[in-house]
DNA sequence: CTGTTAGCGCGTTCAG
DNA sequence: CTGAACGCGCTAACAG
């Protein structure tokens, strides 16, 4: 055994199977059954074995465990951002819904860049995961690839309006959007505005406009002013784009990209006193907290992030295997009415 | 091999360094050697062996690899929540500073529960982490002695008011809440009110507070009225107990326990009429993105989040092994005046 | 109920 | 520059 070979035995506990086993006077199997709650065992063993893995404070090396079971019990998950709560949301649900099972999460993100999303998932198929959750359904060919040839589930997240590779769990922003356009022209709006963001990273923004310009092509209208953020949603961009509509164009409805870039057109409102919804009716997506808090509850499209998170896991945890056939699970989503439009 | 084992295999791509050799024409080491990039290889064989390589889409098993290299790569991190945007802040900058690296992050959830912090700090550990990444001081005595023990690098982060297992990163919430209350007495401020949420799970704020009281004591003064949410802190509970507040005291200015909570008051405040800061003044703790976005930007102190997670993984990949002394690294906090107080 | 045997897939070493 | 041998720590299968 070499130098660097000690210095890295010294330096982690070293606590292994063998020690346990020799302590305890009993074999590596044994050890390793009591270990996992498997198989019979007699409480006299149970006993003495869990003292001497006490004393000495054992933890089982999971990296050794899972190459010898050919089981990772690691799930990998892939988001595009942690900026914006939505994924967050995620998150959380899928750690809710990991929380009685024996895996894990990885944890990556990917800026929104899918080239950085191929080297990622890369990554994460080399732990041999039990699964891949990924947000969304723009991937490079490869990653595609990968992700179908690898065997492994894999579950898009968020959205609906594509063909999955395996599973997808979300809601369709395409119908939302145009379920949102109905509901306004049944309110009476006629003069719509568009506010939002850059959509070559968030397609799901664009299936949202999409939808909205069905509905209002269907009772023969259109929007009748855009206004446009460069990057990312952020309040700070849904201010100032609000400002800009307010600017150059009368409507009586401003339909934003999603809560964050409204909770910016309710604070220009504010600042400005336009009144909401009398001079402009504000209306969002996505149904964050902040919403229900403002001054008056803004009117926005709820979804459940958090359900996504847990649905996906729920899904993978039921079976473990790929189906031959891909399956979709809606998570749904629902107008809430609120006081801005 | 048995029934299992094969369908097992068969589920994972089942390419192996064996498979790629046999297929290239050369042995296991050479093709070990190519996909790490490491020794001395010819171009030709080279050229030869990523051929293959990518023809059957060979991915490296790394659960092999770090048994074989004891080395997992792998950086472990446990943050309380998601639910506010604080630590996802956090993990992007655990993010940002892991990217050039080939290290990966799991992250856990302890939902502000020590003992399922404990769970998942022991299985965490059982991945054979370079580090844990853990927030805060309060953690069970097991916990603390496994990370203790465990000979990891271990980064406590967000708070550096107590004694680091190894290294902490983050700022003095203590100080931060000594400064705020200097600023707010300098400002001309007599009459202070605390608008806070439970303490029991955030021990932060509590630190803030005390930081306040100290300032406040010193110039002959203390809080004349307290109003304190039960649960977490949220813009909801911010909102509603600013309306207890007003209703039951007359102060002149409210510090709030966070960001989140003095949004809650601005809200209430532009609901009510209450002129900001004339008849009210508000102040925040955390600096959110949020609060720049007001109609008037809201006054808080803030912390560098995403600075923290980067500074901890920056501190582990320089020196991989814990050193015998604890360290502090400090990433600082400002008051930001605004326009709320 | 317990022990023995034989790998899991790869990295490391050392010989060539 | 390349290959063979060995072992990382554990689990699976089977024999007792």
């Amino acid at each position: 055994m070499t130098k660097t070979r000690q210095r890295l035995q010294e330096k982690k506990s070293k606590v292994t199977v063998h020690e346990v086993a020799r302590l305890a006077g009993v074999s590596e199997s044994t050890v390793s059954r009591i270990m996992r709650n498997q198989g019979l065992v007699a409480e006299a063993t149970r006993a003495k074995v869990m003292e001497t893995v006490r004393s000495l404070g054992y933890v089982p090396n999971r990296i050794a465990g899972s190459l010898a079971s050919l089981d990772s019990q690691l799930v990998g998950v892939v988001v595009p951002s942690l900026s914006n709560i939505v994924f967050p949301e995620v998150l959380q649900g899928v750690s809710a819904g990991l929380k009685s099972s024996n895996y894990q999460a990885v944890i990556s993100i990917s800026d929104y860049d899918m080239d950085r999303e191929e080297t990622l998932v890369r990554g994460l198929l080399a732990w041999q995961p039990a699964a891949i959750l990924i947000a969304g359904f723009d991937h490079t060919m490869a990653t595609r690839r990968m992700l179908d040839q690898s065997g492994v589930r894999v579950v898009e997240m968020m959205d609906i309006d594509s063909a999955p590779i395996d599973i997808a769990v979300g809601m369709s922003h395409r119908r939302a959007g145009y379920a949102v356009g109905q509901h306004l022209i049944a309110r009476g709006y006629r003069r719509f505005g568009y506010v939002g963001h850059d959509w070559t990273a968030d397609r799901r923004a664009r299936l949202r406009y999409d939808g909205l310009c069905e509905a209002l092509g269907q009772a023969g209208l259109s929007f009748v002013a855009h206004a446009i953020a460069d990057g990312q949603s952020s309040v700070a961009a849904g201010r100032k784009q609000t400002a800009q509509l307010c600017a150059t164009s009368s409507v009586d409805v401003a339909v934003y990209s999603n809560d964050d870039m409204a909770v910016g057109g309710i604070f220009h409102c504010l600042a400005a006193g336009i009144r909401v919804p009398d001079r402009l009716a504000i209306f969002g997506f996505n149904g964050l907290d902040i919403g229900l808090e403002l001054p008056q509850p803004l009117s926005t499209m709820r979804s459940n992030r958090f359900l996504i998170g847990q649905k996906a896991i729920e899904a993978i945890l039921l079976a473990p295997e790929r189906p031959e056939t891909p399956s979709i699970i809606d998570t749904g989503f629902e107008i809430f009415a609120g006081a801005t439009a």
